[in-house]
RNA sequence: GGGGAGAUUCCCGAGCGGUCAAAGGGAGCAGACUGUAAAUCUGCCGCCGUAGUGCUUCGGAGGUUCGAAUCCUCCUCUCCCCA
């Protein structure tokens, strides 16, 4: 294996990055690296309880796979254990205890989708339980006494970083990456790592990804999300509709091209050579491919083409099947039937506003009856993207 | 330990005996305009087959009243100030 040379490496790891503590000190590990020829130890923690990988997860494990080109080791560290403490850093709420079952679970669900972005062959995933689940009350104590803490914090907030700081010590990290929000708990781990007479880890934080509102950071919770396990269809839709400002947020932290290009990119939409739209289409093409494939991301776009642009009906469309009734069915009661909307109230309103398309035909009264004593087959639609093909049986 | 302030519909926040299913804003949803963008405009935004002197909702439990989100009592929780 030979390594760049450790300026050439540092050029591509910064690329991105909100902060790096310390340059200088990746740049000793990286030169080091190359004259013993042996990889660095990059470590990334993540939580076990939330499986699903979006786009805002990406943003790092992006960096991680640049390391990887560069020939280094990755570890993909699940925080089962921390998970227990819960991170005070965030907003997270008192999490579920996890079973181990739960955990392996969870793990696997996370290898799926994690190496469509990562090299599986040079990625190590850890569980931190390994090391401290196994620690005794007097190792806690004695890992407690190496760290001062200047203000007084609740117990379970000074835990957490203590124990994510002693992952390093255990995997003898050499860089830790993580977003801006770990910050602090990143730096902890520098100090425990000198405690330890180690050579403490290189902080690298990246940013974090807003949310399709453009506001929020990207999260779950919030629903403002894009999954990298969501389909080609949904993640083009997704991005095509995200704030075209926002967009360029999108090309920075989730495509590969360099920065020079996006200045490239921008500038043809800013001198209209470019049309905004396009721009757009592109992202999301480059990110469904990088996901999935580029012949689904052209499909996803075909696709978009045909049911927004020109407005016909998409292929794939979630059905329901209901059994036939003998008495017609109340037009609003089989909305919500088949969830499209929360109460028949809702039904109605929809109708009203014109919203509801029955079979290609605006539904244009709320009294509508539909007749369910034989088999047959309607396609609903709500708003401009919800449809739903209900089988009569 | 002492003294204050408060808990309102998804969120913020008004209401302080009937005219309150509860102002206003935000979010969300639908429509118009578009590039399914943003911004803007319009409408909706508790449930009940659209109806009523209807039902359920204003932290929880009781009480006072013809009538309570609004008053009283207790409870739970949150915040602030003094020690």
């Amino acid at each position: 294996m030979s390594f760049l040379p450790a300026e050439e490496q540092l050029e591509i790891l910064r690329k991105g990055a909100t902060e790096i503590l310390r340059v200088e000190e990746l740049k000793a590990k990286l030169e080091r690296s190359r004259s013993e020829d042996q990889p660095l130890r990059v470590k990334v923690g993540f939580d076990p309880s939330a499986p699903d990988i979006h786009l805002g997860h990406t943003v790092v494990m992006r960096k991680m796979r640049h390391f990887q080109e560069l020939g280094h080791d990755v570890i993909f560290l699940i925080g089962d254990f921390t998970g227990l403490i819960g991170d005070p850093t965030g907003v997270s709420k008192t999490r579920p205890v996890l079973t181990r079952a739960q955990v392996e679970q969870n793990a696997e669900t996370y290898r799926k989708q994690v190496f469509k972005i990562l090299d599986p062959v040079k990625t190590r995933v850890e569980f931190n339980s390994q090391w401290l689940a196994s620690m005794s009350s007097e190792d806690w104590v004695r890992l407690a006494s190496k760290y001062t803490v200047a203000r007084i914090i609740g117990i379970h907030e000074f835990l957490y970083p203590l124990a994510q700081a002693y992952d390093s010590v255990a995997l003898k990290a050499d860089v830790e990456m993580g977003g801006t929000d770990q910050k602090f708990n990143l730096l902890v781990g520098r100090e425990i790592m000198r405690e330890f007479h180690l050579e403490p880890q290189v902080v690298l934080t990246m940013p974090l990804l807003e949310g399709t509102d453009g506001v929020e950071k990207m999260s779950k919770s919030l629903g403002n999300y894009i999954g990298i396990n969501e389909t080609p269809r949904e993640i083009f839709g997704k991005i095509l509709s995200i704030n075209d400002d926002l967009m360029w947020r999108y090309y920075e932290l989730c495509t590969d091209l360099t920065l020079v290009q996006i200045a490239e990119l921008k500038k043809g939409v800013a001198e209209k050579k470019l049309h905004p739209k396009q721009a757009k289409v592109d992202l999301a093409k480059r990110i469904i491919a990088d996901f999935h494939s580029a012949a689904e991301a052209a499909a996803a776009e075909a696709e978009f083409e045909r049911v927004f642009v020109s407005r016909e009906t998409p292929d794939a469309v979630e059905e329901v099947t209901l059994p036939c009734e003998s008495a017609p069915l109340w037009f609003p009661r089989l909305l919500v039937k088949v969830g499209l909307a929360k109460s028949n109230g809702d039904a109605t309103r929809l109708i009203n506003q014109g919203g509801v398309t029955l079979d290609g035909s605006r539904v244009d009264s709320p009294g509508l009856e539909l007749r369910a004593d034989a088999p047959a087959e309607h396609l609903i639609k709500v708003g401009k993207r919800r449809f739903i093909r209900v089988r009569f049986r």
